[in-house]
DNA sequence: CTGCCTGCAAATGCTTTGCATCTCG
DNA sequence: CGAGATGCAAAGCATTTGCAGGCAG
């Protein structure tokens, strides 16, 4: 993981700091979607005080380069998530217990193509989101 | 429509008033999507001057009452539109230009309600962002 | 009348930016 | 050494809130 990050900053010529690997490691170290507040406080939990200007200006480098996700979840700010392969996720917001469950759905992916195709658009990232009350919380 | 307006607040014991309906007019009168500043400055063309707060607090309560639907385009800020029928629409945001093209693929509502019935989840509102560049743009 | 609304301005809270300093390569 | 990164504090912005005065019912 750190080798593709490292990787990928080697071929733009940008350096590879202590700071974007810490940054990197909580992200990926974590199977949830976290904020730059939460980011902030695990790099404190390990010992590591960064900036927060700076975690922001990493998670966006991040995702520039295409190894995290930016996650909006009408929380009033923005949650951040490690790309582990290719895959990516569709998510389910409980809006009772805020609770996030990540899906998947290969039919999706055909009826989607679909429609995309028809208006000729080149599709690049995309968000779905599924608001309403989680299995628990009915 | 503006008597649809009036019956949910009635039903609510909330007031009907100018601003409220002003506000309601100027969304259901666009087909695009508008940000609070965009409700403030059609109000102002038609020679209406209406606080920000007021705009803001207005949204939300459409929102809240269901006539209305809030989108994150990812602009910084969020803009609103108002519901016609039952339909959601999802979108294809292009990049480039910004545009936004909605779609509606009934084999969609298909699928995603298996992955629905298989977690539990009971939907309230979905979104479905698709960003990419358009056929124009392309 | 009475409660909810409106407007204004001030406050909030996330995110971005300017700038001096430091680090990676 | 030099380009780019970091940190701090200040700035930016969309949105929210407090409060005095107004309007709907």
């Amino acid at each position: 993981m750190m080798e593709i990050l490292r990787g990928e900053l080697r071929e733009r010529e940008l350096p590879f700091t202590q700071q974007r690997e810490a940054i990197a490691r909580v992200l990926f170290e974590s199977t949830r979607h976290l904020s730059a507040d939460d980011v902030e406080a695990a790099l404190l939990d390990r010992g590591q005080q960064i900036g927060k200007a700076t975690v922001y200006r990493s998670l966006a480098l991040l995702v520039e380069l295409g190894l995290a996700t930016e996650h909006d979840f009408d929380e009033g700010f923005r949650r951040y998530q490690m790309k582990v392969g290719a895959a990516q996720y569709d998510h389910m917001i409980c809006t009772v217990c805020g609770g996030v469950t990540q899906f998947r759905q290969e039919e999706l992916e055909a009826v989607l193509s679909v429609v995309l195709q028809e208006a000729g658009f080149e599709p690049l990232t995309r968000q779905i989101k599924i608001f309403g009350t989680c299995h628990d919380c009915t």
